[in-house]
DNA sequence: CAAATAGTGTCTGTAAGACACTATCAG
DNA sequence: CTGATAGTGTCTTACAGACACTATTTG
């Protein structure tokens, strides 16, 4: 023990990071994505204890190495799993507690993506044998999620269903051109009712986030449609009102 | 190594927390008040190493013993700084990287706190040797905060504006009996800009969040003003319109 | 009475909802 | 032509903003 009063530098020198507790932190991933007008959210079964064989969000531990901070820890999780590399990502909320995990204190920075899940080809990466795509609507009656994770995806459900009555969140579930109706179709699909076609187009077209894509239409048995694409840098467009009203 | 595919229970009594490297967690607290018309965050003179003498959010790390979850750690370190029980709390968002201590990777669980003032004895408290309110316009020319503190104000900051245009979060910025007339002069003094009486109070009451006290109102040399409080769970109402158009 | 703040009424503008209407393709 | 989906126009409704008006106290 020095006589003087220690420097900043010299506290750094004799720090050690376990000389005390600190919880076994983490970060999981609830991705959602659209598959035939049902929105899906990726788990994978755990290939290691703990909860080894039961289901679980993606996720892992913050690699102190090479992860400079925890957006990019979520990013490469979302990498590893699916192969996206763009899409949009948002932290959820954090969750911990002493209970959570077997192992003892835990916390984990819970994080939110949505894709397009065209042309994404699963990997089974390392710590989980196999992934899945499950409807949102089967999570409802299943107790054998691993963890809390399935509170945490009611959390994600909340959060998206609340967003989308107000933003432009779903425009992230489609591939990078499509139409009005397309579009239309996701937002129906999450509030799970209609929405009025004259009322929406009104919306986004003011919401102005969106540009034609000159002279490229979608044809079928009808009209063609006309494709769009989000402008550049407007991820996430907030209305100043809600679709509905609450009351 | 048993021969045997492990158990989760033997899996579990070889486990040590400290084999891999795990960030240093922790929880801060951004905590507002109004004093003067004047929105506040309370700050806290660092007492310890490391950024020791630099003005820092009120935080520290989870107690694994003590603490049952995030919202125990936040609460008792609320309390522990300002002695306040009841207030508003609601996590802000986490922050992680390898660079914002000194000490190595390390991610924090950020809280956001309005409280009511009056009354509070701010108490110094073990790692931190003062203790003071400082106006939110007062940080934005100050590069001296510890740790990445000044941004976490800013986000939170942020997130109380938005909210403010479309919540009841101010009357928890109040005392358990106001009038309508201070309630709204919370809201200007945040938005920083006036608002209309009328619309304002038809919102309010719309809101049906608050509900007058009988027979209790404040005197001045005019007409007395109707006391409301809280009504009993109503600690957030979302309004379905935003408070003035963002276009 | 005046001064001060509390509280209401009335008009207007904006955007959402309902819904009927027109447009443009394939076959 | 029909069937199908794309896209628009018109009317109504809900509510925020502006602002003038009334109400009730002290002195």
């Amino acid at each position: 023990m020095p006589a003087h009063e220690i420097t900043e530098q010299e506290f750094l020198q004799n720090y050690r990071i376990h000389d005390f507790d600190v919880p076994l932190t983490s970060v999981d991933l609830v991705i959602f994505t659209l598959q035939e007008q049902c929105l899906k959210v990726l788990l994978v079964e755990r290939g290691e204890h703990p909860h080894k064989g039961r289901w679980a969000l993606p996720g892992g531990f913050i690699d102190l190495k090479r992860d400079t901070d925890l957006d990019a820890t979520a990013m490469r999780k979302l990498r590893e799993k699916t192969g996206v590399e763009i899409s949009y990502l948002e932290q959820l909320q954090g969750f911990g507690s002493a209970t959570r995990d077997p192992r003892g204190w835990s916390a984990t920075f819970a994080y939110f993506a949505l894709i397009d899940a065209q042309g994404v080809a699963l990997s089974h990466g390392a710590g989980s044998s196999a992934a899945s795509w499950v409807p949102v609507g089967e999570l409802a009656g299943r107790r054998d999620l691993a963890f809390d994770h399935a509170g945490i995806i009611d959390v994600a459900l909340q959060r998206l269903r609340a967003k989308v009555e107000y933003t432009s969140l779903p425009v992230h579930l489609l591939a990078a051109e499509f139409t009005l109706s397309d579009l239309q179709q996701v937002y129906e699909a999450i509030l799970g009712r209609a929405v009025d076609k004259s009322a929406f187009r009104k919306r986004i077209k003011e919401g102005d986030f969106l540009e034609e894509i000159a002279g490229r239409q979608r044809h079928g048995s009808n009209r063609p449609a006309q494709l769009y694409r989000l402008r550049e840098g407007q991820s996430l467009v907030y209305f100043n009102r809600a679709m509905s009203p609450l009351r």
